[in-house]
DNA sequence: GTCTATACCTAGATAGAC
DNA sequence: GTCTATCTAGGTATAGAC
């Protein structure tokens, strides 16, 4: 284990192959398991043991396709990160009504984020953020800022909203959101102070639009 | 290295020293250096030996003021986020016309937070939420709780904001600061996609307290 | 009570059979 | 191209000197 805590500086986030291979099932199969294991255990408490047993195939059949285990770990992180980016927060989703938009938005943000990947791709890229910088620069360009500039441009279609400023207002409604995820599912708030998400949709929503929270 | 992913259950969350000793000086001193080496590398990136180091003694004395690696770091974290709540979030802080307490609360909450240690100490708890739940009730139980509950009672006692659900609107208004740190301070927003925060405490206040977002 | 030295183990990564 | 077997470094934790 390097001493360093910039080790993964030297990784390329652009490639996608560090090595030239002609089978691609094999490597689906080491990032299906290594996902597993990843997200659940972190970057550190992972070994490459157990990402072998979890995927099915032996040690070295990983390192020849990826060449260290930051490789294979950034390779992952990239994968689920651009993959599900692709599903959620599409522009078409805001077309319509702004109350309307907005509780679907909202709800569709939850269906998507519940999911235990989801919350375990957040945890790791915000535990890992001090040694893989470039991943979690890469989740808040993939996933927060377009997040934030299409809700921003939304706001902006809508003068008679009268919204101030567009992206401190997208800001709070997705932090909103996201900080719900976390303290709930992720800090065992549920369990302690529960909050349903309905009560934080009824009252988001319309204090965004200017309407007050008396609905 | 426990296979266990919970491999902390059987920590006592009470017993704040578990073996007795006569000496605080070397145990303050440890828990200083483990400071330093488990908020910035988190749990299983850091070796006694670094801690060792930093602290300034040989890991023997570590082991004889703490039981093992997850009783130090147990320990750690225990006091930081005891002793980091104090300062924060008293209830005295909320006196006074509601926009001059919010802004007031904001940027004290500001102040506070954007320090390295607290950053850290967030991050840390994200990041061991699944190895350590125990630690992240503590937190939640603590910190976000209280915070809440000291934000709502203040709504409360106000009927004329016309607060349709306090524990919502407090949730709304502390989660858009954490994620704001989050995502500014954490996953490197503040290069990608500065905002101010007093672009934030600006459009927040207003929207909480009904007033719309035109200041 | 604190240090030096060490036992024991698991980690990441590689060599060589097939 | 994939497996089994192995090397070496670094990890936690402890024993014994002072």
């Amino acid at each position: 284990m390097k001493t360093s805590s910039q080790a993964a500086s030297s990784q390329e986030i652009s490639s996608q192959e560090p090595i030239a291979h002609p089978s691609n099932a094999k490597r689906e199969q080491i990032l299906q398991g290594a996902m597993q294991v990843f997200l659940e255990q972190g970057y550190a408490n992972t070994s490459m043991d157990r990402v072998a047993a979890a995927a099915g195939v032996s040690k070295q059949t990983i390192y020849s396709h990826f060449q260290d285990k930051e490789g294979l770990f950034t390779a992952l992180i990239q994968r689920v990160t651009i993959e599900r980016i692709q599903p959620e927060l599409r522009a078409d989703v805001l077309q319509g009504e702004p109350e309307v938009v907005l509780r679907r938005l909202a709800n569709v943000y939850f269906d998507q984020l519940t999911s235990a990947e989801y919350l375990a791709l957040i945890r790791v890229v915000i535990a890992e953020s001090n040694r893989f910088p470039e991943l979690a620069q890469l989740y808040t360009r993939t996933v927060i800022q377009r997040g934030r500039q299409i809700l921003s441009d939304f706001f902006r279609s809508h003068p008679e909203l009268e919204i101030a400023d567009p992206e401190a207002t997208a800001h709070i409604f997705f932090g909103s959101l996201v900080s719900f995820l976390i303290s709930q599912e992720i800090l065992y708030g549920k369990q302690i102070m529960p909050l349903a998400p309905e009560q934080l949709i009824d009252t988001l929503v319309p204090m965004v639009l200017n309407r007050g929270s008396h609905y």
